[in-house]
DNA sequence: TTGAAAGCGCTAACAC
DNA sequence: GTGTTAGCGCTTTCAA
């Protein structure tokens, strides 16, 4: 059988003393008697006591639990958020759960239930692209747990946000690649239900007509994936001599273009400019270097867990939702060099 | 105030039954009658009843939570083994907290001292860099809490593990380098108190042996991270004319080194071959491809989640402990093409 | 300065 | 077939 770890009762057992007496010696309640908060400490001390956080969750209806809930923890992006996240949360001695959505919307009503039925405290939440409907998310207002969203936020829901100036970003990196005589920029784009799908073709929109540039529908395709890179490889390639560009929506997408349209003898960036959006890793590695939108995720993840505990610590105080954006820096690398 | 979620007492009053009655209705119990269950789980539906996991822990004195601690979320390895642990953990109906080491000693501890409080049922552990010292880890075993080590494993504590075949891969990776002219490989190499390092440290050894290769001190240096490279930026360049290959730790350490050389005017693989190991997604993005060892960091997380959920589903049976290990598969790619 | 008792939400042994 | 009670580990009135 286990060995028990020593309870406060043990404790108080062991001491001669009542349960409550332990409780307070240990937390330094000034009623106790110096004598006792020694003897006590000791003791604790040397039987190893550890209080045990499920039971005080229960008590006090607060289990220093945060729940999050993301697409894809192997992501780069998501990674780097969910580090800066863990970093400050341990700060304060909070303890992190979290769940993968997979960008399926079933299994992220799931995880939000699950983490709903852990009594977490919190919740920082990217949505999935395939979330349309959200029920799940405010079932978790109805229980007025705060949320904080990041990245992919909700917009039908009145809380906390934490993202990158899409818009911005978009039109200054898409700008950046008519800077020389590009004319025809294609643009792999996210779902036009995330907001930032939205933001991230509008802004490259906005780009294009500053510019006179080609507006055409055509130029723009769902595809925000190496996979779907692939499955439309025809299509992108029926396009490519038409065009002098690409703004993908993200760094990977962005590369495998890159790759495709380099295998099929086009010169990047003579003949085609590239960029990016994400900043991940790869993008500094590779040659030519991807152009992209550095996006600070370890300090956007620092910034919606604070966010998240300054309302998790004045409960009572009626803030309204803030949104807080995180400027774009362009990061230019040789893939979009002038032709 | 907050909304109060239902419990089972709030039903059973509004139902005029006892909780007992509510709880057994809930979960099926026989020696309820169909007309009681229904009402019960009716009104159970209306009202949104869900379990409190806090109070079901706490009685149970299980928690349905796993702790997991890593060195970096951020490096693909880890989050792909994350990623693993996840799925399997999550369809088995328990969740998963992380933590994060930072590869400090310190912070390893106090992660694990967190998780012990928080009740975590087992662990899954991947030592940090700066683990010397065991004291923290016994206390898990004394606690009978169960553990698996994955990939940086602890071998002072008798528990399962999971892990690359490191020995074999190592070796074969130094040998393929070997294959053409090459003589003088260098090996950029990890701590050896940690397994991982000594065991690919022994396999480029062997492989040297084998193919009475160089074998001289000064080809080994302790390098491990994109940050080591630069700051060993000028004794690496001192070695370079000396040498033929590269064979590092991991993927992004060989990246690193191989743009320092080809910086400095060497031909990859021509004149210098660069070999890695973990087959991050990067090196398959690069041009030339790093060549490097596959490390099925999802399936190893997978199959660690695995074996500790089968001890927790069977606490009595005395398993002894298993040893898991990953075969290594080599990926060739050019940067190690015969010279 | 300390103790006794109740209760957070839930279940299980024991009544009836 | 259902209710009563005790208890998981802890805190917090209230009483002494």
């Amino acid at each position: 059988m286990k060995p028990h770890p020593a309870s406060i009762s043990d404790i108080a057992k062991a001491l001669g003393v009542a349960p409550s007496t332990v409780s307070r010696a240990l937390r330094d309640h000034p009623d106790i008697s110096p004598a006792t908060r020694n003897r006590v400490k000791e003791f604790a001390a040397r039987v190893n006591y550890r209080p045990n956080a499920l039971a005080l969750g229960l008590k006090h209806q607060r289990s220093m639990t945060i729940g999050i809930v993301i697409p894809e923890l192997v992501h780069f992006f998501f990674s780097s958020v969910l580090s800066g996240i863990e970093e400050v949360a341990y700060s304060k001695g909070y303890r992190v759960m979290i769940c993968q959505s997979a960008d399926d919307l079933k299994r992220e009503a799931l995880n939000v239930q699950a983490l709903l039925d852990h009594q977490v405290d919190g919740m920082l939440i990217s949505i999935s692209k395939s979330t349309v409907e959200y029920g799940h998310l405010f079932r978790i207002v109805d229980r007025e747990i705060p949320v904080v969203f990041f990245d992919r936020v909700c917009d039908e829901i009145d809380s906390d946000r934490v993202l990158t100036d899409d818009f911005e970003a978009a039109r200054a990196i898409t700008s950046h690649l008519l800077q020389g005589s590009r004319k025809r920029i294609l643009h792999l784009a996210a779902p036009q239900h995330l907001a930032i799908g939205r933001e991230r073709y509008h802004g490259y929109l906005r780009a294009l007509q500053d510019h006179e540039a080609d507006t055409a529908d055509e130029l723009v395709i769902h595809c925000d994936t190496p996979d779907k890179v692939r499955e439309l490889r025809e299509h992108i390639l029926n396009l490519a001599p038409s065009i002098d560009g690409v703004f993908a929506v993200n760094d990977i997408t962005a590369i495998t273009a890159m790759h495709l349209l380099q295998d099929a003898g086009y010169a990047v960036p003579e003949q085609i400019g590239i960029a990016g959006f994400g900043d991940d890793p790869i993008s500094g590695m590779i040659r030519p270097g991807l152009t992209t939108v550095e996006q600070k995720g370890y300090d956007m993840g620092k910034s919606a867990v604070t966010m998240l505990l300054e309302r998790l610590e004045l409960p009572e105080k009626e803030v309204p939702s803030r949104l807080e954006v995180f400027p774009a820096t362009l990061k230019i690398r040789d893939s979009s060099r002038k032709p």
